[in-house]
DNA sequence: TCACCTTATGCAACATTTTGCACATTTTAT
DNA sequence: ATAAAATGTGCAAAATGTTGCATAAGGTGA
């Protein structure tokens, strides 16, 4: 029971479809949370009957009609319940360093390129993240309380990418891939 | 196709039962891939069957028995493809980065506690590193292949719980939470 | 014109993970 | 003595997530 609560965070400002929601999962919020849109489509549909979300048909002009949904009171309720509640941290689950235990029981070449590509990807969503921090969130200190919290997401990515370009560094060095 | 390989790669250096695998899940290995023991227990089934473990039953004077899993050929084949085959890099799902979201919408200081707790998880789990990276990993440059592999996850280990650490610092003072 | 992209929603099958329960024996602590 | 913890294996149900496919309309570029 946790997708449900992104969807409804992402449903506190503004009204969405559930293509709009997979849009947006694959940006900011899907940043720390990812969904397929399959998934959001049938949770949403779960959400409906379980009364957090309430749902409106709009026609378009020109394109396919399609569903908006609204975060109800219910639902509200349920997102606060779960944002005050401890959540258990989960596990990291990379495969990644799984690979490494057997790092001396086989080729080590193609595990060295797969670190080196992971390297380039987070230097990659690094820039991307410090693009958005220097345009939106230069000055945390003087945002409003929700804009922090959001910035303060953003600066936990933007550590785990500083953090893990980092750490390639020195699995590359090791590695010998720089020798 | 993830946890079986984690289970291969734990028995590349001896023969495990379950019970010792989820040992071996709850420390080392756990680190970085958890796992249940009912968990472990089906995917030791569907392992056999699919012909990447065999089994041998101990007894056990005054304990029960044991089913002891070691690694086949077949088995060992599989986890080289598999080490050696690209993986996506699945995302983070992290709980609380999606709680930040919401905290201009409702009380605060739950979410304050969180951080605050998390932090401390973060400081005993990196004390734990520390001490193995210590007695263990001291000089890195020196280990053979294989454990340069261990140490490499270990060293990411260490990174993350500090990062998360600075973190929890950065987010505890801009919520006001020291003030 | 034909192929492809975007908008928009959904089903079905499968794989994975979590949660709760059940069984049985032996050692250890109260 | 009695309870609890450790050793050891497992089933069943539910929740969650992935993969592949299906449908439909309109716009864009070669």
């Amino acid at each position: 029971m946790a997708l449900s609560h992104a969807i409804m965070t992402a449903l506190l400002e503004e009204n969405l479809s559930g293509y709009d929601l997979a849009k947006k999962f694959d940006m900011s919020l899907g940043f720390f949370w990812q969904a397929s849109h399959q998934q959001i489509y049938q949770e949403l549909k779960k959400m409906l009957e379980r009364g957090w979300l309430s749902s409106d048909t709009v026609e378009q002009a020109g394109k396919p009609n399609k569903i908006l949904y609204a975060l109800t009171g219910d639902g509200k309720s349920a997102l606060d319940d779960w944002v005050v509640a401890q959540t258990k941290a989960r596990s990291a689950k990379e495969d990644l360093y799984v690979k490494l235990y057997n790092i001396g029981h086989c080729d080590p070449e193609p595990l060295i390129g797969e670190i080196a590509d992971r390297q380039l990807q987070c230097q990659r969503q690094l820039a991307l993240y410090l693009k958005i921090k220097e345009r939106h969130y230069a000055e945390p200190e003087t945002l409003p309380i929700n804009r922090k919290g959001i910035y303060l997401a953003l600066s936990a990515g933007i550590r785990q990418q500083q953090m893990h370009i980092d750490w390639c560094d020195e699995a590359l060095e090791l590695l010998g891939a720089l020798a």
